[in-house]
DNA sequence: CTGAAAGCGCTAACAT
DNA sequence: ATGTTAGCGCTTTCAG
């Protein structure tokens, strides 16, 4: 490996002047620029960034980390959070937890012991809010991202979408759609962070007077396999249901598996209406309606956020941004309510 | 920041007893050591990874470089790397380079240049196999991951899987339900990184002496927009077409989607069949007959070999692991051929 | 058993 | 315009 003091050695000048070439700093002679990097060409040196950051005091990383990688939404901002922080000059170190709260810890000391400059963690059924505050009052900077409920903000840093307001859009609709009879496909537990979609779901149908029965409700994490068996439940026990909201786009793929599975042509039978607006969500057939987040406007917020969490004080207030409101994406899977089913 | 020679401070020993007892190196006497931890737990220490990695000459960081996170396959790999790598210690950085040859290089820059112990990077449409040789002659680990033709060595270590092999699997299985007017969508230019795969589908169609004009074959790239697209012009100048092969998943959704768009049903009315397996494969309705490729075990052995070049002398000729054979998964989107549609 | 000292590769004053 | 010096936080001989 080639280091500074080689590349010094063969121009026949000192450290300090390579560096300086290096970074523009400084003072340097034409003639001894060329010699430097004519020798930094022909030995192939890189900087070590890690010795760099050491004495800096600051990595060129920053870390983000996901519960679950394999959920397709994260793999999609992680490239937003990517390109943002590229745009800055950082490298983006993914860390993924698989929802497991040892291999959590394990990450967040690891960045949080200098292998990244901050760390931004995506908000999911799970997250342990005090590891993150005991992490910042170490003077580590977090910044939680998509948290769902402006109103009622965490004790941390952290970019929020208000998806309460998902919930109210995917329910106005449905009712407009003529839809009644509705269910409710939830892709975290009844307390988790998904409790917010469903509730802006429930007081908007609510506020229209439609009766929207507890067993007309199911909850389950946030995957396609739990969407379509929580939707065969449902439509086994309650089959005149003509409309399903899933809290998001995964169970609402399982809805629209089940729906399949049982014979039920979407939208005719069976509305479906999900959450997010990931990739998947316009390549299906038929096509999902859902409410869009703003994934992209997310990411850089996040990054922003994080970049001033690094100038800041450790004592100051925790900031939120908040994203734009989500809006509803309207595609093949939801249509005019016929009479109900049976 | 908490330091080692502040934990020393307060446990009233030196820097060099603290790592002692947190490396469990030396020997440390039993008092000493609860002093020290208890210094470490009360200021909440944490090493700092980076001078460890300095002084060590070995950062706790492996790079796998990846043309697209987009792509749900590479975060289905990621994730396995990502797993095999924490087993054995490091951490992953997951570089996306959005298949632009300049952000590759600034990526293979930073993490040659010390940012990560060495590099994983997928083979993709476009890899620059020159710029990896010379990372490599400049004494940077690098392997290369899911070479897809293990009889034509590429100049760099690797870990290949036959996949002249899964157009091979595909054309029998397509040939046995008796379709005779195949199509091919594929995922790379035609000189690109699945000509293997096509290959391996024509050279055993013909050998069954079965025709595929050449304008039975498209051309794109490995995406589900590309695949539709190329189905669309496909079955438009050639109807009698009855089954498809898809060298990739993604085009192969591409190829239902297009069905589903002409009113097609799958399978009566057209086969389909893809390669990977995908986690999206099977969740698909109908859910999607594919060549699996081994996903987890290639990106064992490519960590795995990563780990071997670490310890290997640059002048070593550059070793190849093969993973297993691809294997076909029969799923819904295949059967048997009835007449020719028209 | 524990401390002192050197040094990883680099940058940032401060000298010259 | 270039060199000298010190030191980032840690590990590792080598003494004591």
């Amino acid at each position: 490996m080639t280091t500074l003091v080689q590349v010094a050695q063969v121009a026949g000048v000192t450290a300090a002047t390579v560096s300086n070439v290096l970074r523009g700093r400084g003072k340097v002679g034409e003639e001894t620029r060329r010699r430097v990097l004519a020798a930094v060409e022909s030995l192939g040196y890189r900087p070590n960034l890690m010795a760099r950051a050491l004495v800096e005091g600051k990595p060129s990383t920053i870390a983000l980390v996901v519960s679950s990688i394999a959920n397709p939404f994260y793999p999609e901002f992680a490239l937003q959070v990517e390109r943002a922080a590229r745009k800055l000059g950082y490298f983006l170190l993914v860390c993924n937890t698989n929802d497991d709260p040892a291999q959590e810890r394990a990450y967040l000391d690891a960045v949080g012991g200098a292998l990244s400059q901050g760390v931004i963690v995506m908000n999911a059924d799970f997250v342990q809010l005090k590891a993150l505050q005991e992490l910042r009052q170490r003077g580590v900077p977090v910044v939680l991202c998509m948290w769902e409920r402006p109103q009622e903000p965490p004790p941390l840093p952290c970019v929020a979408v208000d998806l309460y307001q998902a919930g109210v859009l995917a329910a106005e609709h449905l009712l407009r759609l003529g839809h009644r009879s509705l269910g409710a496909v939830v892709g975290s537990e009844p307390s988790g962070n998904h409790r917010w979609r469903l509730q802006g779901f429930m007081d908007t149908v609510e506020r229209a007077g439609v009766e929207l029965p507890a067993d007309h409700i199911r909850f389950g994490h946030d995957t396609i396999d739990d969407g379509r068996n929580a939707a065969h439940s449902l439509l086994a026990t309650t089959p005149s249901i003509t409309a399903v909201f899933a809290t998001n786009d995964l169970p609402a793929f399982g809805v629209l598996q089940a729906a399949a599975d049982l014979g039920l042509e979407v939208p005719r039978d069976l509305s479906v209406v999900g959450v997010t607006d990931i990739q998947m969500a316009h390549q299906m057939r038929p096509a999902l309606t859902t409410v869009a987040v703003p994934t992209e406007e997310a990411a850089a917020l996040a990054v922003q956020l994080l970049l001033s969490e690094i100038t800041a004080q450790p004592g100051d207030a925790a900031p939120m941004q908040v994203a734009k409101a989500p809006r509803l994406v309207v595609r093949s899977s939801t249509g005019k309510a016929l009479e109900s089913r049976r």
